[in-house]
DNA sequence: AAATAATATTTGTATGTACAAACAAATTTA
DNA sequence: TAAATTTGTTTGTACATACAAATATTATTT
């Protein structure tokens, strides 16, 4: 039997683009639980940790642009998890009642997304794994 | 000077994501040479390595979904530089002349990314990053 | 041979993300 | 203080990707 690595197995373009694809993938399983998405359901918790944080923070936490925070933003405000302040230039975020009454069910997922795929990789690889591919990410940004 | 590292960074959804949208970003500004996007650029160097080649195997070997390729494909024809065949349930995929010329120019283009991002990690942490990664998406999926 | 199941591909639709441009407010410079 | 620059946010638009459903064809079973 033929074990084939693919042919760009050895392009970290190609890696890293498989890995966040499977790891979106088992992400979005798990917060699908509440009926969010990975991305969203960490908006909620950045919010829940600071009240009154501003977009651009949320964006360096998060690593995404502006824009897509704005976006992630409203939609969570159209379904009733956080609100908006405008204040001068600048733009508050809170969590609403609801948004924060999801705050326990968000770390239990969150933590079980880490034991979901620890148990796979091995605790240790898992963080030795994470934190190389964090520190690439900053050597090349 | 406080250097802060993000909330997430112990996570590996946040992390692989974020590397991904990096090389994303640095493969597509290199293939952006011949106006292509880096899913493009691999697709047309994939086709050009078999001719006939059907999109089932494409989405093998480039770890996307079968409907993507199609996509990726149909794109690639309007441009000019693929083809399809059908062939019974099947599609066989060729290069045209014009996808056949670009052939030299992906490939120099690849081994600049490589080299782009191996300059910044170091060679061998590059290599070995990008085969970690790679297992790890083996075991994970 | 007819019926059923499996497989390959495409289509309709939705989503997350980004870029560039538009705006608005604050800060700096002249 | 007026003008110019910078900064934070949002909007318009585009794109890659995926899922589910629809087709079409081949393979298998009865």
């Amino acid at each position: 039997m033929e074990e084939k690595k693919s042919q760009y197995c050895s392009c970290l373009y190609h890696s890293a683009n498989a890995l966040s694809r499977i790891m979106t993938k088992i992400s979005d399983e798990e917060f699908s639980k509440i009926g969010l998405g990975s991305s969203h359901a960490f908006l909620v918790m950045t919010v829940n940790a600071k009240q009154g944080i501003q977009p651009k923070e949320i964006s360096v936490q998060m690593q995404l642009t502006a824009s897509t925070v704005t976006r992630l933003i409203e939609k969570m405000e159209y379904r009733g998890y956080l609100k908006r302040e405008a204040c001068g230039r600048t733009t508050k975020v809170y969590s609403t009642e609801a948004g924060l009454a999801l705050q326990i069910k968000l770390k239990e997922i969150w933590k079980s997304l880490y034991e979901r795929y620890a148990s796979l990789l091995g605790k240790q690889e898992a963080d030795q794994l994470t934190a190389d591919i964090y520190n690439a990410a900053l050597k090349l940004e």
